[in-house]
DNA sequence: ATTATCTATAGATCTATAGATAATGC
DNA sequence: ATTATCTATAGATCTATAGATAATGC
């Protein structure tokens, strides 16, 4: 009865894994350029040599796909927000901020697919309801602890601050990446940040 | 020789013309819930009563609807702003602000379509570069006028804050559409405009 | 033996055009 | 007579599945 007919199961071969994670790659840009909705399997699977049939023995849906590359992205961000506390937190947004303008091709991933999943319906909505009550969440608590440690202002609401910081970063990704040489994403987000100081 | 030859134009007639602007209305709504890309003419046919190819009969193509709805929306939006200067037309910007909240079709158009529109092939790219561009000289000149007035206070760089406004103003869409119940998008804009009054 | 990948294809769409018919109004 | 609208269809896609072949590694 132990497994006597289970077939046996032997995992991916090394060629398989290494094809997977270009494949996440490859659909960061394509998903970035086109959108989930504009982007199809084909081009995800042309970018790394494979036909998409072949591309869909490793995800079993484009859903899936999309999935894996939100999660991935989203603690390979977390990750390097690191664990800073209050205004060192909040510093560590800036500096992500400026490395953002030297990554084109993630900006334009969160800008476009967050635009296309205001619809209810979209498979990424209910990722990106919950990835922005996260991080108004984190950034309302350093701001908190930056209020405490007398780095920010008394009179400063950090709930509103949250919510206004978080809006700045997102509205200046999508004038930059409409004219890159026109907007200063980092110096707009100091210049806001500096009226917040106490 | 003079058109002895040519057809006479005789121009629409009254159900043609109402028509087309009911197709307007309803674009503006399926691109809103799905996108330029991701919403079909025969949706927006179904919605006002005709076959795909009855609906191409008013616009001869998916790209030229597109183009008119923008255009549309674009001289509303330019009329409710109004002649107002200075300071005064701050307050016109956060008015409209208010306004949104109760049209969130509308909101979403402009969400969506803006994310869309990033990708450089994008058929609204183009459109967008020119209204970022045109709307950021529009804050900065009132801006500079508040500040002549005595109204912004001298330190603050009109450039910096013209971006920076319309930056919050997107991303406050976003999130609000997202999470309607924890974003007060007014509220965060009132604030952010009190930390530049003089 | 199992995984990786391919070819072929079903079944949905989608936009745009051609050509026929119905409605409108000089 | 001209406009409005329809049916039919060409020609592109697209996603997902079935089944065959090639590559990998117990």
């Amino acid at each position: 009865m132990t497994d006597e007919n289970a077939r046996r199961v032997r995992g991916s071969y090394r060629k398989g894994v290494a094809k997977r994670a270009e494949i996440l790659r490859r659909a960061v840009v394509v998903f970035a350029d086109s959108g989930y909705r504009g982007g199809s399997l084909k081009e995800i699977a042309d970018g790394v040599g494979l036909t998409q049939a072949g591309l869909l023995h490793h995800f079993s849906s484009k859903e899936q796909l999309l999935a894996e590359v939100l999660d991935e992205r989203d603690s390979a961000d977390l990750e390097r927000l690191g664990d800073a506390q209050g205004w060192a937190f909040i510093q560590s947004v800036t500096d992500q901020v400026r490395h953002n303008t030297t990554v084109p091709g993630l900006v334009r991933l969160y800008a476009t697919l967050s635009g296309e999943a205001v619809a209810e319906d979209h498979p990424a909505h209910g990722f990106f309801t919950g990835r922005y009550r996260r991080i108004r969440g984190l950034m309302a608590g350093a701001l908190r602890t930056a209020q405490a440690d007398g780095d920010v202002a008394a009179g400063v609401d950090v709930e509103t601050a949250a919510v206004s910081l978080i809006a700045l970063m997102d509205g200046l990704q999508i004038q930059w990446l409409l004219d890159r040489d026109t907007v200063d994403m980092p110096g707009a987000l100091d210049d806001f940040l500096g009226r917040l100081r106490a």
